[in-house]
DNA sequence: CGGGGCAAGTTCTCTGGAGACGCTAACTCC
DNA sequence: GGAGTTAGCGTCTCCAGAGAACTTGCCCCG
């Protein structure tokens, strides 16, 4: 019809937010430093508050800034280190992994915060892949820092584990893994991961968030050389915060 | 504003997401339907259009919503489908998954958009991990439906594969694994998972993506079982609605 | 019956203003 | 010098209004 090729140029807000993006992914502003704020953006581009507003929750929404009330809006540079080196990794040692929190920080433990064991009738979908009517179910909750980041939901059929220390808060020395070895599922092998980018439904208090906060849920089925199902782990992590990396030594 | 603030009730924009979502989330909403307007929000609750807009972006900012220009916000229910059945998988068949893209549908058979192989002085990370001075880098599109979801930059120890078909856009049966094979180094092992969500920087064109939509990245090194790295993969996706479900039938 | 044009409905962008609330640093007092 | 208080600053929430841009369905016309 008319001159519709009009190359609309991006609304106010939305320069005034790629500005500042790549300002911050330039590293002309480092993490933690303070970014204008709404009375400054409004005086140096004369914009409305509201406006102004807009182009820092944009910066806000995608995770590269802070927001503290009374105090300012600050870089949150998220560079994950991607690895430590090239190491070979055992299928056996899979779980042991570190976590690296911020990019600043060396590796810290893991720590579990709380545990819970329940031995349940099993829900539709995991009696499936399980092949089991029953199950134990070990619920933890690690945090770093006293920061909790992450909620798992590891399943085990019943009638494989039974009588054994899976079936206890302390899996002694080597963790679940070993103790799966113990039983002679050893190596075990780890398919269908599933990632998904969800809001949180209910999960909040444990993970202390908010209802609707990004999560990552990543889910891990093992499975012993011999084909047999062992484990369906479910792990609902802090996505927007997070990077988990794995780092073996032995 | 006359009333005095109760102490820790959630301002109005909140309670009528939490509102939304919770529709959303029990079933009383389903995917596609169209949520109620601006107009409807406004004299449903008594509310200004900014505050019935800022609800509205909560959920859209979740990605549980979907706006529309011109006619309205639609529910984007993202009901990832975890798994088939049981299978077995062996290492070597790793990457021949198959993505799901959205609950609704069936597995569709990825596709590669554009391939791109060069020949490269690796970088500085990537050579400590793969030890080599050069490296063979290829570089996918894939699609699903038409719609870019992820792209993929595979880099390879450039003496290790040299004149094999590694180099070459088609890899032949089995893709790049069965050519691993056929030079011996097989089975292959995954390590060092990462998964940070990022805002793009500027691979917004290959993947049709805004600067600063949220991304996956995820990087992952495989290993003979001699231990020699042979892979560096960093695979950059549009995380807010993408599910990737390994699914393996040999 | 098909196509073009129009109008209603809806979201998008932006303006201006106001009170509440949290943080911080300067200030006062002991 | 140390501790408590206060004022200023900055973000958070919400109001009211208006034009632009886009979608959709309806109506008119050939």
């Amino acid at each position: 019809m008319t001159e519709s090729p009009v190359h609309h140029e991006p609304p106010i807000y939305r320069r005034i937010a790629d500005s500042l993006r790549s300002q911050i992914l330039s590293g002309e502003l480092r993490d933690g430093d303070r970014l204008p704020g709404e009375n400054a953006l409004m005086s140096e581009y004369g914009i409305a508050r509201a406006t102004a507003r807009q182009a820092l929750a944009v910066l806000i929404n995608e995770g590269l800034a802070v927001p503290r009330r009374g105090s300012g809006v600050y870089v949150r540079l998220f560079r994950p280190i991607r690895r430590h080196g090239s190491r070979r990794l055992s299928r056996e040692q899979w779980g042991q992994g570190r976590a690296i929190w911020d990019s600043d920080t060396r590796g810290r433990a893991y720590t579990v915060d709380e545990v819970h064991i329940e031995r349940l009738p099993s829900a539709e979908e995991i009696g499936r892949v399980l092949d089991s009517d029953e199950v134990w179910v070990r619920r933890r909750r690690y945090s770093v820092d006293g920061r909790p980041v992450q909620l798992a939901a590891s399943h085990f059929p019943a009638d494989l584990v039974e009588g054994t220390a899976i079936t206890l808060p302390d899996t002694g020395p080597g963790g679940v893994y070993a103790r799966l070895g113990d039983l002679g599922y050893s190596p075990v092998h780890f398919t269908e991961e599933v990632r998904a980018r969800m809001p949180a439904p209910h999960e909040s208090e444990l993970l202390r968030l908010p209802a609707g906060n990004p999560i990552l849920i990543v889910a891990r089925t093992a499975y012993t050389s011999g084909g047999i199902p062992v484990e369906l782990n479910e792990m609902t992590m802090d996505a927007a915060a997070y990077v988990l990396q794995y780092d073996f030594d032995a």
